[in-house]
RNA sequence: GCCGGUGUGGCGGAAUUGGUAGACGCAGCGGAUUCAAAAUCCGCCGCCCUCACGGGUGUGUCGGUUCGAGUCCGACCACCGGCACCA
């Protein structure tokens, strides 16, 4: 065998083998466990990045690994060929989506086989093809059928010059992105799809995957169930102004409750604006600014008076009402009660206004607590509060419900952070919603025989508007007919794709038994950011397909491996607009200290130095992105995979480095002599592990300690880096024995035959290439591919003799060697024998020895 | 602002159940090989004191629990992800 490693020839014939021989094509059997391993598919934005080959890498060790278990694996990949992108691009380059967006995809799919991923790429789809998302049009019309969809008033970003909605990240500092005019709020129309039905069962069912903690938090606080009473307060002296209607979790503190706040486009502000012309002017002024919580949270809270008195509901007392830029009329009632002596954000409000402040709970050791510098929020005893003075918390919340539910101004109330899933777009590149409206105003979803509704491909796109709008072709059908021209929201066909896959080429329906065969999803690994959005919606949406009759499970995903950004250095010179110019890391060149730290840099072209950023999130904006098909081209598919699992744990970010990439590639050179030297060396005789000597039994020992921790790595605790890490320690021990030994014998070469095609099987699941070519030339007819995993063997663990250490009074002192079957009192002699052990005990009184066997010795001394 | 996370040598990281801090790799330093370089191989490598043996110190900061804390508890600091129209 040739002991060189050339990885562009043997990744193309492994490549060659896998097509020829049709290795990962999936079939339903019924008689074999399944293993659907799914990565989140990528939006065809132009090329891959690294953190879509990190993904994807980790998707493929996990698919490799469980096929060599003797699983039926899936793994499938497609396009999430919708969005914002596309029409950017269109506007910028004058493309038409579709021919971008497919153009973006062949190119993607090349660079996926390059990187050797086992996909069953005859389910590939993308989520652009009709006959992909003429399925959700269907699917949409049964939902409208069950009454799961509705459609209301909802506020989005409008920009008055461009004309057109805008995205919140089209919002910068209050501004049209393209246009810079400061955006305004506006309400539109917009369907929605009824998720808090299911809020309680999302909730739940949280309970029953195998999720990383941190998104099951996430998501219960998403959702966000709480428990409280909606009450009303009568507007004083107006008697056809509806009551108001809050909703608190707190009504303990309802005593406190010192004015209530409304929404500027609350009916009640609006009637209060009419008579009020600076009223007028300030609910005009809450219009501006985007629709983000984050902007509502963060923004300066203002209020004004409406000049109304609200009622309170157990004293009659009448309390200002204000409006506040922070309510908004589309959460919840759109009115608030304020409590400023018990809520932070209240406290600022009625601070800034000359509103009173009187606390009712007391602190914790009974006294009034000290409200002059911030609110006290924290639970307890009530006081100032007539015949509620004295109760706590829960005593407190339930009588003063009792007490409104008698008088009928209130009742206890569930009640949902969790909003409705709006799902309509005014954009063009998405999936038409399959509506029409009729002459009389009617709203009817299209039957069977006129879907789907196909988005024309033929378009003009500019940056004003939605182009469907300004095509009577599409959206005119006749007498005085005429379809939606809004489209679905993209997150609608991430939500559902992974069943697809299942039988992507059923033309008669949306799923078929097969979903049943492979769902739910084994193991789903994608980025952290999708954490809830589209992991929430996803489940919603199974959990829709499953009570029409299209899934049996209740969840989709099983297991989730949520994983870390791929991050890199950032450079740049302060450029002459009071901005940065970033360059990219492979065109500046780093100088570094004697012990090798980094102090500065400089741009290879005209050697001037640059300013080093920061480490960051790869992206276009910071130039920072180190191209995958470059490193390839370089250095093979193999040391880019075993790089990225080698670099940090799945569910950290990981920071891209030249050396370590080189450092990864040096080892698959150093592994692939290592076989060779082995192979080339003689023929290994039959391994027999009664008869070994004493270096034999520890080569073979590390083999099968290596086995083991390799198999739970990459098994359960999928942290592919100490995998490697474990066998990068088996090849240096397989080494050193090579040395070691002079002539080796029939039995030298049996034990070292064994410590090679280990480490030959526990990669081949991350670098699959070279392993192909590897388990070939140590002369196996059947491909790695098809190879079972290794197994431990108990026996081969055992040792004679242990080490372990002694510690007075916690600090080490000493090393011990021990029998493994020492008892206690012996390894506690053995300790206090040692002379670096005597040195610290002289003069001191021991008080207690603790052995702990297998680890260590500590003696307590005073 | 709210929710979730992260913080360990010069760097990426390891330490899985509270028990040897720094596995493995990168960088650096020293050596071998070479006409020379690259490549490769061998050795050293947290910081401070010490010729050495050894000792002190050390896991963002401060405090606590414990025979023993990177790991558990409390407070704080810094950074990252999400916040419903980026995907």
């Amino acid at each position: 065998m040739d002991a060189q490693y050339k990885p562009h020839d043997i990744e193309r014939d492994a490549q060659q083998f896998w097509t020829k021989h049709q290795c990962f094509k999936a079939v339903e059997d019924a008689n074999r466990e399944k293993f659907y391993c799914l990565s989140m598919f990528p939006y065809p934005s132009g090329k891959l990045h690294m953190g879509h080959v990190r993904n994807y890498t980790i998707g493929d060790v996990v698919s490799r690994f469980q096929r060599m278990q003797g699983k039926n694996v899936l793994q499938p990949m497609g396009w999430d060929a919708f969005g914002m992108p596309a029409e950017n691009a269109a506007i910028k380059n004058q493309v038409p989506p579709a021919e971008w967006t497919h153009q973006n995809i062949d190119y993607m799919r090349d660079q996926l086989k390059a990187l050797g991923f086992a996909y069953d790429w005859d389910r590939e789809f993308a989520t652009c093809d009709s006959d992909y998302y003429r399925w959700e049009q269907w699917f949409f019309t049964k939902l409208i059928e069950k009454g799961l969809v509705y459609k209301k008033m909802s506020t989005v970003n409008w920009d008055p010059v461009d004309q057109t909605v805008l995205a919140n990240e089209q919002v910068i500092d209050g501004c049209g992105w393209r246009s810079g005019a400061p955006v305004e709020r506006k309400e539109i129309p917009l369907w929605f799809l009824k998720i808090t039905d299911y809020a309680d069962e999302l909730l739940a069912d949280l309970d029953n995957v195998e999720w990383p903690e941190q998104v099951k938090t996430m998501q219960r606080n998403w959702i966000g169930k709480s428990k409280g009473v909606e009450l009303a307060f009568e507007v004083s002296g107006d008697t056809s102004a509806e009551p108001l209607r809050v909703y608190t979790t707190r009504p303990d503190t309802l005593m406190g409750v010192t004015y209530v706040a409304v929404a500027a486009s609350h009916p009640l502000a609006k009637a209060a604006a009419e008579k009020n012309p600076a009223l007028a002017t300030f609910n005009e002024e809450c219009a501006h600014g985007g629709t983000s919580e984050a902007e509502m949270a963060t923004m300066e809270k203002k209020g004004m008076d409406t000049g109304y008195l609200a009622v309170h509901p157990l004293t009659g007392r009448q309390v200002p009402v204000y409006v506040a830029n922070f309510v908004l009329m589309e959460y919840g009632t759109g009115a608030v009660m304020a409590v400023p002596a018990h809520d932070q954000r209240d406290w600022e409000f009625a601070t800034k206004y000359g509103l009173p402040i009187e606390a009712v709970i007391a602190t914790e050791d009974g006294q009034v607590p000290d409200i002059t510098l911030a609110a006290h929020d924290a639970h307890g005893v009530l006081i100032n509060s007539g015949e509620f003075d004295g109760l706590d918390f829960q005593a407190a919340f339930d009588a003063i419900a009792a007490k409104l539910s008698e008088q009928g101004h209130g009742e206890v109330k569930t009640n949902y952070r969790l909003r409705d899933w709006g799902v309509a777009r005014q954009r063009y590149w998405g999936a038409p919603i399959p509506v029409k409206y009729g002459p009389e105003g009617q709203t009817v979803p299209l039957t069977d025989d006129e879907l789907p509704v196909a988005l024309p491909t033929e378009v003009t796109v500019d940056a004003s508007g939605s182009p469907l709008k300004k095509m009577p072709e599409f959206s005119d059908l006749g007498d005085g007919w005429a379809r939606e021209t809004d489209t679905f929201d993209t997150f609608m066909e991430s939500s559902w794709y992974y069943a697809r896959f299942c039988c992507a080429d059923n033309q008669e329906a949306m799923l078929d038994e097969r979903a049943n065969y492979w769902l739910p999803v084994d193991l789903y690994i994608g980025g952290i950011e999708h954490a809830i959005l589209h992991l929430l919606y996803a489940r919603f949406f199974h959990k829709l397909m499953r009570d029409f009759g299209l899934v049996e499970s209740d969840e989709p995903f099983k297991r989730l491996l949520t994983q870390g950004m791929v991050i890199a250095e950032t450079y740049y010179r302060p450029a002459a607009n009071g901005g940065k110019d970033w360059f990219n890391p492979a065109d500046v060149e780093v100088k570094r200290d004697d012990k090798g730290r980094p102090v500065s840099a400089v741009l290879i072209e005209d050697g001037q130095p640059v300013e080093m950023g920061g480490i960051e999130k790869m992206s276009k904006s910071k130039n920072n992105g180190v191209d995958p098909q470059a490193m390839i081209d370089r250095f093979g598919a193999d040391t880019v995979r075993l790089f990225m699992m080698f670099a940090a744990p799945p569910e950290q970010s990981l920071e891209w480095s030249d050396s370590g990439v080189e450092g990864a590639h040096r080892f698959l050179k150093r592994l692939w002599r290592l076989v060779a030297d082995h192979a080339n060396a003689g023929t290994p005789g039959k391994l027999d592990p009664e008869a070994l000597t004493e270096s034999q039994r520890e080569l073979r020992r590390k083999t099968h300690e290596t086995i083991k921790k390799a198999s739970d790595d990459i098994g359960r605790r999928t942290t592919f880096n100490t995998a490697i890490a474990a066998v990068m320690e088996l090849t240096n021990a397989i080494g050193r024995f090579h040395n070691d030994v002079d002539n080796e014998s029939p039995q030298d070469l049996a034990v070292a035959r064994e410590a090679v095609e280990a480490s030959v099987l526990l990669l081949a699941p991350i670098t699959p290439h070279a392993c192909h070519g590897l388990w070939e030339a140590l002369g196996h007819e059947e491909p790695v591919i098809n190879a079972e995993w290794p197994a431990f063997d108990e026996a081969a663990l055992a040792r004679d003799a242990i080490e372990l250490v002694v510690q007075v009074n916690g600090k080490l002192r000493a090393r011990l060697e021990v029998p493994a079957d020492a008892d206690k009192a012996a390894i506690e002699a053995q300790a206090m024998a040692s002379e670096n052990v005597q040195r610290h005990l002289e003069g001191k009184t021991v008080r207690k020895v603790i052995v702990v066997p297998g680890k260590l010795v500590n003696i307590v001394v005073g």
